[in-house]
RNA sequence: GGACAGAUGGCCGAGCGGUUGAAGGCGCACGCCUGGAACGCGUGUGUAGUGAAAGCUACCGAGGGUUCGAAUCCCUCUCUGUCCGCCA
C-alpha cells in the first residue's frame, strides 16, 4: 500500500509518479477525499468515546458515595446512541478507503523510465553472445521426447505436462544447482508452504486485485502460490524484526501455480507459461536505504549464474507500464531462445520498497523507533524457463541436448 | 475427525464487571555505586491512530453480543496443548 500521509502532504508529486503506471489522478483524489472523511470521522467517534468513557467511570465513583445514578444513566443514554452512530459511520468511510487503497500500485522509482510497454523496457546489458548455428535450431517442444504434453492434459489440463528421462533429472539437477549457488551468494535456503492464506497474499500484494489469477482450495482460506515470494515475505508478517538481523536474505525452491488468466493464447505451445512450474526463488528484506543495494546485488547474483550456465541473457529495467503492481523498481532478466530469435524473461527481480511492508506490517527497530523495512523479490530463475533455455541453446543437429558443464556433478 | 484444556506485554505470570494499558518477576536500556565488573539502588521499557504538545482513542487470539462500563459475563470462529482415531 502507499503511503496516504504521503499522499495528503504532498499529493502532487504522488500523482505524477504513479502517472507512468497509468494510474488516474482522479482515483487519488478521491482517495485523498476519503482519507480526510475518514479522519474527521474517526475524530468525532473519538470524541464521544472519550465522553463515553469519562462518564462511565462517574458511575463507580457515584456508587461509592451513595449518589444517585438516574441522571448519568440518562445522559450517558443519549451519548451511547452517538458512540453507535459514529461507529457505523467511520467503518463505512473506512472500508471505502480500504477498498480503494488496496487497488492503488506502488509507487515507481524515479529511476523508472516513462513507458507504457515492454517495448519500452531499457536494455541494461547483454551478456554473453548467442551462439551460430550451422542448422535451423529447433523449439524446445520439438526436441526429445523429454516433455509429455498429451498426457499433462489427460492427469490434469491443458497447460500442465509431464517431463521425463533426462529432463526431470536437468529439472531437479537446476534446483539443486541453484539452491547451491544462491547460498554461495549469501541466501539462507528454507523450506515454506506452498498453500498460504488469503492475509499471506494479501500481504505481498496478489490480493485483493488479482484473484482470478490464484488457485483457490475449496472450502478454505488456501490458495496454492503464485510464487515462493508470497511464503518467504509473509514469513516476516506482523512482526517487527531487530536492526541487527537486517538484511534477512533467504531463497526457497517452490512449485507455483498461476491460472494465467487473461493469457489467452499466448506461448500455448511448450512449457514457457504453465499452470504449475519450478521456480527458485530470492528475498530479501532490508533497511530502507538499502534495498536499492540489494537490488543490484540480487540482479548480479543471478546474471551471475547465467553466465555459468553459459546461457546468454541481457538485463532490462522495465517502465512504468510494464512495472508490476507491487513494485517499485524491477529489473528482468532475459535469456535468449533459438527458436524464437527473442529474449524472452527468465527471471523478475524487483524492490517493492515499503509497499508490501505496509501491507504484511513488516517492521524493525530503528533505535527506539520502528519503522517500515523494505523487501525484494526476484526468481534466481524459473526452472521450467531455464529447462528451454537449455534445450534450444544446447542442442545439436542430431536433436540431442548437451549440458551445461556446472550441472554436469548435478545429473 | 472425536474429547478435554488453554490463549494476557520481549518472556514468565496476576487479574473481584468500575483510575487496569494492565500487579509482580525476568529480560533489556540508561543512571548511581565500583579501579573495572557482579551485587545492590533508582528511572524507563507494547502496538497503532490522532495531535505542535499535553493529551485523547483503539487493541489482553479474532469476530459478534450483554452492560452506563468487559481482559473479566455470553455466543461463534481460529490457533496451541493433551488423549483417542486415521495416516506419509
Amino acid at each position: 500500500m502507499i503511503d496516504l500521509k504521503l499522499l495528503s502532504r504532498d499529493f502532487d508529486t504522488v500523482v505524477s509518479k504513479l502517472q507512468k503506471k497509468r494510474v488516474s489522478e482522479e482515483i487519488l483524489s478521491q482517495l485523498q477525499d476519503f482519507y480526510k472523511e475518514y479522519k474527521e470521522k474517526k475524530s468525532e467517534l473519538e470524541k464521544a468515546q472519550a465522553l463515553q468513557n469519562e462518564k462511565s467511570k462517574l458511575f463507580g465513583v457515584y456508587k461509592r458515595e451513595g449518589k444517585d445514578i438516574g441522571e448519568l444513566k440518562k445522559e450517558v443514554g443519549e451519548n451511547k446512541k452517538r458512540v453507535a452512530f459514529f461507529t457505523d459511520v467511520m467503518r463505512e468511510s473506512e472500508e471505502k478507503l480500504e477498498t480503494l487503497l488496496s487497488q492503488v500500485p506502488n509507487i515507481p522509482d524515479d529511476a523508472v523510465p516513462e513507458g507504457v510497454d515492454e517495448s519500452e523496457n531499457e536494455i541494461l546489458e547483454t551478456i554473453l553472445t548467442p551462439r551460430e548455428f550451422s542448422f535451423t535450431p529447433k523449439a524446445h517442444y520439438e526436441l526429445e521426447s523429454w516433455l509429455d504434453f498429451e498426457r499433462g492434459t489427460k492427469l490434469a489440463k491443458s497447460r500442465f505436462t509431464v517431463i521425463r528421462g533426462k529432463g526431470a533429472k536437468l529439472e531437479r539437477a537446476l534446483i539443486n544447482y541453484m539452491l547451491d549457488f544462491n547460498r554461495s551468494c549469501g541466501f539462507d535456503e528454507v523450506s515454506v508452504p506452498i498453500l498460504t492464506n488469503s492475509n499471506s497474499l494479501f500481504g505481498t500484494g496478489q490480493l485483493p486485485k488479482f484473484e482470478e489469477d490464484l488457485f483457490k482450495i475449496e472450502g478454505e482460506d488456501l490458495y496454492l502460490i503464485p510464487t515462493a515470494e508470497v511464503s518467504l515475505t509473509n514469513l516476516f508478517n506482523d512482526e517487527i524484526l531487530k536492526s541487527e538481523e537486517l538484511p534477512i536474505q533467504i531463497t526457497s525452491a517452490t512449485p507455483c501455480f498461476r491460472k494465467e488468466a487473461g493469457s489467452g493464447g499466448r506461448d500455448i505451445r511448450g512449457i514457457i507459461r504453465q499452470h504449475q512450474f519450478y521456480k527458485v526463488e530470492l528475498v530479501a528484506v532490508t533497511k530502507p536505504e538499502d534495498s536499492n543495494e540489494m537490488l543490484d546485488k540480487m540482479v548480479s547474483c543471478v546474471s551471475k549464474m547465467l553466465t555459468e550456465l553459459e546461457i546468454p541473457h541481457r538485463k532490462v529495467l522495465l517502465c512504468g507500464g510494464d512495472l508490476g503492481f507491487s513494485a517499485q523498481k524491477t529489473i528482468d532478466i532475459e535469456v535468449w531462445l533459438p527458436s524464437q530469435e527473442k529474449y524472452r524473461e527468465i527471471s523478475s527481480i524487483s524492490n517493492t520498497g515499503d509497499f508490501q511492508a505496509r501491507r504484511a506490517k513488516i517492521r524493525y527497530k530503528d533505535g527506539k523507533k520502528n519503522r517500515l523495512v523494505h523487501t525484494l523479490n526476484g526468481s534466481s530463475l524459473a526452472v521450467g524457463r531455464t529447462l528451454v533455455a537449455i534445450m534450444e541453446n544446447f542442442q545439436t543437429e542430431n536433436g540431442e541436448i548437451e549440458i551445461p558443464k556446472v550441472l554436469e556433478k548435478y545429473v
